[in-house]
DNA sequence: GCCGTTCTAGAATATTCGAAG
DNA sequence: GCTTCGAATATTCTAGAACGG
């Protein structure tokens, strides 16, 4: 069996993808969550008992908004079934999610899915309060002048 | 046969047009809901049954009324047969609706059916740029304007 | 007992918002979510029971973080208590919200409570396209003025 | 600094209601 | 009367932001 390698030479893979696959190569656990059945995707099968019990034994959390938060910040996608849109019965709480490079048995492609970078935003110049500020000041003062030449006009006329 | 896909690389199609397909792909529901008889359409059989049984298996409602502002919304029409028109008596109401995009054994149409666009202001951010540069620029003819009135308003009192 | 009402005369309180006071009220859900000892807050005791036996009873679906998404968009914030900030034991996940305008036994103040608008990015919730047309509306106005004033002066020349 | 956890918000579709044409 | 559409809320999925390790 192939596992997911940190060694030298080799960019580290985080600890949440290796946690991931650990999890997900465990036969203990594959009645809560597991690949789905052609090894593309992963599924939480019972979304209570994974929240519950099995993430407490590999993060620091039982939040599964935890969880998918991380998979989302690592550019996992929710597969959506048709099933996932009906309100029914309740065995059907099967959450799916997928990655390019996240596949069974394909642990070297682990090393290709990168973090998503913290946005340390570079002030995008889009209109901000000051703009619209500096137009209403303008057009103060224009309706100082404008009073101004009214005036002056009217002593004119007279 | 041919299913739709959300594949990557493929923009997603929505939950809604899939689970349209899905309903009239499916044979069990061909009595109440089913493709024309030249596939260029689909025909709402018998509306009781539909908006009872069938809608609340795949979507969270069983009003058709919602099912149909949907419809509307991806841009299908009603079609206005002479038999739906006509013949209504006792053999239930036909509903029938159309898109150009939409026919029976052409699943790979369907990425083709856009959603209208909500008309929200949610095009605040690049409009209101644009916008606040007109008035800038309306800002900046009206002050040679005034300049230009100044100056022969001071021409006149001398 | 006071209860929130939709009668005429003033503005309808949100389902969300009726369905969330109906919940707190009815004494059969007490065990699972509840207001605080001092009715300034209200608490999710049992999370797994609240989103599969008490959220589909109210709205259209089963997950509990839609429902915090509604509260959020209402402007509930979370209450960071002592016991919920410890990795604590197993007595139970105690989910705690606030909101100035939802407290025990005031019904009354529910239709101060509102729903934030679907829109923009801009950290500046004062920039909106009213202020932009309140500054096209004022610079029309001064188009007007600056014409009459032209023609004055065109008048007087001659 | 990057990563992990939490709370809140953004963005797109979905559902409802009622008015426009 | 009837189809289509506007607008508000509702539901879902993803991302932003703050904070700590």
């Amino acid at each position: 069996m192939k596992e997911p390698s940190t060694s030298v030479g080799s960019p580290p893979v985080p600890a949440f993808l290796m946690k991931l696959w650990a999890l997900l190569e465990d036969p203990s656990n594959s009645d809560v969550i597991t690949w789905s059945w052609n090894g593309q995707n992963f599924c939480i099968l019972d979304e209570q008992r994974f929240s519950k019990e099995i993430l407490p034994k590999y993060f620091k959390h039982n939040n599964l908004s935890s969880f998918i938060r991380q998979l989302n910040m690592y550019g996992f996608r929710k597969v959506m079934s048709l099933e996932s849109g009906l309100l029914k019965s309740d065995h059907g709480s099967c959450i799916e999610f997928q990655h390019p490079f996240f596949k069974k048995g394909k642990a070297e492609l682990l090393e290709n899915i990168k973090r998503k970078m913290s946005t340390v935003k570079s002030e995008d110049p889009h209109l901000t309060q000051e703009d619209l500020q500096k137009v209403v000041t303008e057009l103060k003062d224009m309706k100082e002048v404008q009073s101004d030449m009214d005036t002056k006009l009217e002593n004119m006329r007279r």
